[in-house]
DNA sequence: TTTTGAGTTGTTCGA
DNA sequence: GTCGAACAACTCAAA
């Protein structure tokens, strides 16, 4: 025990919640609890630093309902949850210096604005405060994952090869309790943050979709271990039959923890015999590729706005403000890649299979800058992630460190034939489509005339014409990208 | 230092 | 319908 914790062993400890809005596995909070002291659990809502990116639409509907479902949970643990917004720095000194709090506890997080501004409150506080920072949100510190030379990984086999051997430590359980300070610090309302949209109010088809707060994220996680882990590793690229765990957005917030989901899927997958090796695997695989993305986050410069690949600065990409538009609004006329922007802006969400097919078309078929397409994802994601949106999209747009761009222009109506065979993934998203028969839901402009006229579909009217032919198109990338390989 | 093997998720063509 | 090879060629990571 240091001096000051021997002199004022009553002084209370804040804990700064950013992407963590948990109980359950929070190394930060449980920290502090365990400490006896007093807590003053606190978030920030920060648009005014350096660097900080600012949060899309549907993010602010998933923050408003995430910080009042853990404003509930720590309430019921007899703590309060303290609401600030403003430049972080200038609030945090605030708040310690009204509470007198001598420490501060926080997770880690891995872009450089945000790893910034926490060294720079470290250092506005000074040597003898107590800053503690924690490991919560993914499985391998950056620091700890190195290849034999040192670097970092910028393939995935290999990262995955070198940590699938290392078992995550156990989570730790919720705090029992908090002690509180003698009075908490003043909260703004969470009302007055204006976070939910009113003029429209578009969010009833996320709100439809998705539970934010942590209490519904471990039942999401028990469901998927009961009914979909087991068939994971084929089912999950199915968009239409709704297999995969379901769990990002809960993930992208931190109301539930990497490895209380490691644990969990562990555990089902041990006592379970029906649920295959393969299963577990390829599930455990999908969280280390959260940490993979962490990683290049953490060690790149912007991963949202610079070419991994540097040759990618060369790339002759198209400015078409009307092609874009189409693919935001789900009106290209490519049935699976209209399906899925029309899910994504009614939801809050998108199939990974098709997130591909979209990311595809946007960069390959209509030319145009990954950036643009990361942006709309950041905007109408609710699980839209500072590591893997952007290295997502990189890896599709073939500027990854690893891809392989000259392999890959998928072929829109290929994928909804092997993906959606049946077309119900296209006639939930795109009812207009419903009527017409599997075999030309893939491709209605390839319809005859009758099939179209019997589905009640003008094409042009009802439904768009391709405003691209994927074939051209698909030429068209091939000669783009042969301009900027070596 | 040099060499070797491999790279999340694909497509097309021809047998 | 199914299968394997070619696509075109670079970078990464380990030996």
């Amino acid at each position: 025990m240091n001096d000051s914790t021997a002199k004022t062993p009553r002084d209370p400890i804040v804990v700064w919640l950013r992407d963590d809005l948990r109980l359950d596995d929070n190394p930060a909070l449980a920290a502090a609890a365990d400490t006896g002291r007093p807590v003053v659990p606190l978030y920030v809502l920060d648009e005014t630093s350096d660097g900080i990116r600012a949060l899309g639409g549907a993010h602010q509907w998933w923050l408003h309902h995430s910080l009042d479902a853990f404003a509930c949970g720590l309430r019921r643990k007899g703590s309060r949850l303290t609401l600030r917004r403003g430049a972080a720095k200038r609030e945090i000194l605030e708040i310690i210096a009204a509470v007198g709090a001598t420490a501060l506890y926080f997770n880690r997080r891995y872009d450089p604005a945000g790893r910034a501004a926490d060294d720079m409150i470290a250092e506005a506080l000074g040597e003898a405060f107590d800053v503690r920072r924690f490991t919560a949100n993914i499985l391998h510190e950056p620091e700890q994952v190195q290849t034999t030379t040192g670097g970092y990984y910028k393939v995935y086999t290999p990262f995955w090869k070198k940590l699938s051997a290392t078992e995550p430590r156990d989570p730790i359980d919720a705090p029992a309790g908090f002690e509180q300070p003698d009075d908490f610090p003043k909260s703004d309302d969470l009302a007055d943050w204006a976070l939910l949209p009113t003029k429209p109010d578009w969010s009833g088809g996320i709100a439809n979709a998705w539970a934010p707060g942590e209490r519904a994220a471990l039942e999401r996680l028990e469901t998927f271990c009961d009914d979909d882990l087991a068939g994971y590793d084929s089912a999950r690229d199915n968009p239409s039959a709704d297999r995969t765990s379901g769990l990002s957005p809960h993930l992208r917030w931190g109301e539930i923890s990497p490895y209380r989901i490691w644990h969990t899927a562990q555990t089902y997958a041990s006592r379970r015999k029906s649920i295959p090796d393969d299963a577990i695997r390829t599930f455990k695989k999908e969280l280390v590729w959260r940490d993979f993305n962490a990683h290049l986050l953490h060690h790149g410069e912007n991963l949202a706005t610079t070419n991994i690949n540097k040759r990618f600065d060369a790339f002759p990409w198209r400015h078409s403000q009307a092609d874009l538009r189409a693919w935001q609004r789900g009106l290209s006329g490519y049935p699976i890649v209209d399906a899925g922007m029309r899910q994504l802006w009614q939801t809050g969400w998108m199939h990974n299979r098709v997130r591909m097919i979209v990311g595809s078309f946007l960069t390959k078929d209509l030319l145009i800058d990954w950036r643009d397409g990361e942006r709309w994802f950041w905007d109408t994601l609710v699980d839209g992630d500072a590591a893997s949106n952007p290295a997502q999209w990189q890896w599709v747009a073939g500027s990854g460190a690893d891809a392989q761009p000259f392999f890959r222009v998928f072929n829109p109506v290929t994928q909804s034939e092997k993906f959606d065979p049946d077309g119900t993934y296209i006639r939930r998203f795109v009812p207009e489509l419903a009527k017409l028969p599997d075999k030309a839901i893939h491709a209605p402009w390839s319809a005859t005339a009758e099939t179209l006229a019997k589905a009640g579909i003008k094409l042009g009217e009802t439904y768009p014409k391709p405003i691209v032919d994927h074939k051209a198109a698909r030429e068209r990338a091939l000669a783009a990208y042969g301009e900027v390989k070596g």
